[in-house]
DNA sequence: CGGAATCCCATTCGATACTG
DNA sequence: CAGTATCGAATGGGATTCCG
């Protein structure tokens, strides 16, 4: 018996996975702050309050669909306040929470990484793309 | 006339915002740590060099296709060195590289700070799930 | 103005099978 | 052991349209 080995213990395994991805904090919050908008949204706010038309013109490129999900995500998690002022148009200013200040933060931290290895980064890639480019080519 | 402004203006804002984005160390480098997969592969390594079904192992859950694909790319950053060993079964190393170490650092950090802020995060998250979802529910 | 809902395409990812 | 190749499923994300 045991034909299933071989599928059935990368099965267990991805349940044990995703049971230790549950459990890690870090995962869940690393999913977070990963999504390519949830930087920029944070990067934009950090300045100061901003509302939904000035977010979509400061960033430019993002569609109505997506602000809307990423600012709906970040208000869940306690990283931004959504305030509703009900004049004649609507007006809706999203703005900080002191979580969010942090959060901020951290970015800079990441920012100031990239920055400082970017050129590391930058010449490992060439000389990579070079040797296996081009080894044995005329 | 004008009658295309609305869209062909956000493909331009797209342009610019591509345009940035390249120019944008933070944001190359942001994506690469924002991986699933790099962050696990780097935490795994950390400890210490590993082969590659260890890593396989350690991290349990990965395809060998995620797995190759994400060494490979880390490798050519410069983050970590694959060393093989030409014995009768093959045997090939991972290790990380002293940026691949900083890297490392750096997520620790972002571990941190997740640790530290969860409990708000966790709440905020419940306190908006209860307000939303059960508001004017039977 | 600020958003919700729908459609739909492109990329990504995972599982499997095969090779050196 | 350490991958590569291929296929199908899932997902993300953009455009569009309509509501309050």
């Amino acid at each position: 018996m045991a034909t299933t080995t071989a599928a059935q213990r990368r099965e267990q395994a991805r349940f044990e996975y995703d049971a230790f991805l549950r459990s890690c904090p870090t995962n869940q919050l690393l999913d977070r702050i990963s999504d390519k908008w949830v930087s920029l949204v944070v990067a934009a706010l950090a300045a100061g309050p901003l509302r939904y038309s000035d977010l979509a013109r400061k960033i430019a490129g993002v569609s109505p669909k997506m602000l809307t999900q990423t600012l709906r995500s970040l208000e869940r998690d306690g990283i931004l306040t959504r305030t509703v002022t009900p004049s004649v148009p609507v007006r809706v200013d999203y703005e900080l929470t002191p979580l969010g200040s942090s959060l901020a933060h951290l970015l800079t931290a990441v920012k100031a990484w990239a920055e400082t290895h970017f050129d590391e980064v930058h010449t490992a890639r060439e000389r990579y793309d070079t040797e296996t480019d081009a080894p044995s080519a005329p």
